[in-house]
DNA sequence: TGAATGACTAAATTTCTATTTTGGTCATTT
DNA sequence: AAATGACCAAAATAGAAATTTAGTCATTCA
């Protein structure tokens, strides 16, 4: 067996995506990193936008692995919500991806990058969605919709992490962990 | 005593920029909208920048006093808030000057536009936190930091409004009136 | 003989330059 | 003294020319 180039492909795409962003990579920068000739990645994939699909697949798959690898069925609910919404904004900021992706958005607003943003929140949402339907199941948290919750949830802690620091001195990670649970746990209402 | 020009120009820019924007807004234009000569706008405004800046506070201000009309003492803080919050979110939608600069934002990120939104953004919070205040003071909310939940709260309602509905069906406002207070006052901890 | 290839093309993007527009000034007018 | 609009440098735009790129396909290998 010689080698496999779909994965010689998918390899150069995913580091030219990081390294590049999405527009800035050429299907001839692809195929030379890869060592293939370029006709060979349209044997595997219709064409750029799937070959980026793949590679987001691949990501979200990746950033599923890190969440569970920090839930602990054994804490509360609201403590594994933070580490999780914690790690995966930390994979986010770390991974050279995303970074690109992100930044790509706000520099050119590439329509496509756009898209790998929304998929990859889409991704968080929903599993949290599922950690917030087991959650309800145990009785740990009122009884609510979990798609909505979820949905609120990860804008919380994205408007405690990122939104805020545009105009105020960055809150650190300490604080940000009491304040989720002090506004969605505790709620305000007066004890 | 003859025509107040700083009001003509006041006006004549107020209805350039709700009608074209910041950017195709020229100064050319509103002299001639104003009916005075170009050299008179520089009498009165330093530059285009200051101009804008006029109409903002001016903007603002109204703002403030529509959000006034709708408190009501007697009620109860998250009613209050509510109604607020919704009055001046209609409110935007419906100003043609403030959709025009959401709009320039998203189509071609004028820098001046954007800080316009961020302008309003910041009014409303400050207008949030003095009720949050007040509520703390009075016993109905919590203590908290104001600025913080004044800022998690108008995130809050804008991810519930604006967000939620550019990937779900809307929510309808008795929903948003019911789920602002079912995330923040009550909590999502079992009774 | 079928998988791999890279020269090729139409379309998109970028670069360059000529032209127009615009914010701001200031000598003149009212 | 307040108001003005012709004027100017700088910025924005337009559009032609040159370059780049996604995707194809006849040819080449293994």
């Amino acid at each position: 067996m010689t080698v496999d180039r779909r994965k010689l492909i998918i390899e150069a795409a995913a580091k030219s995506f990081a390294l590049f962003g999405y527009k800035a990579t050429t299907m001839d920068q692809v195929a030379k990193i890869a060592g293939v000739g370029k006709g060979t990645i349209y044997t595997f994939f219709a064409n750029k936008e799937e070959l980026f699909q793949e590679i987001m697949n691949k990501l979200i798959q990746e950033m599923k692995r890190v969440a569970e690898e920090v839930v602990d069925p054994e804490r509360k609910f609201f403590d594994n919500l933070h580490r999780v919404l914690e790690r995966l904004l930390d994979f986010r900021e770390e991974h050279e991806l995303a970074i690109k992706l992100t930044q790509e958005v706000k520099e050119i607003g590439t329509q496509m990058a756009q898209e790998g943003i929304q998929q990859i929140e889409k991704a968080v949402v929903g599993y949290i969605r599922i950690q917030v339907k087991k959650a309800v199941d145990k009785g740990e948290i009122k009884p609510c919709d979990p798609e909505i919750t979820a949905f609120v949830m990860l804008k919380l802690y994205m408007a405690l992490t990122a939104d805020w620091k545009k105009s105020h001195e960055p809150l650190g990670k300490g604080q940000v962990a009491e304040l989720l649970p002090f506004y969605l746990q505790a709620g305000l209402a007066p004890d």
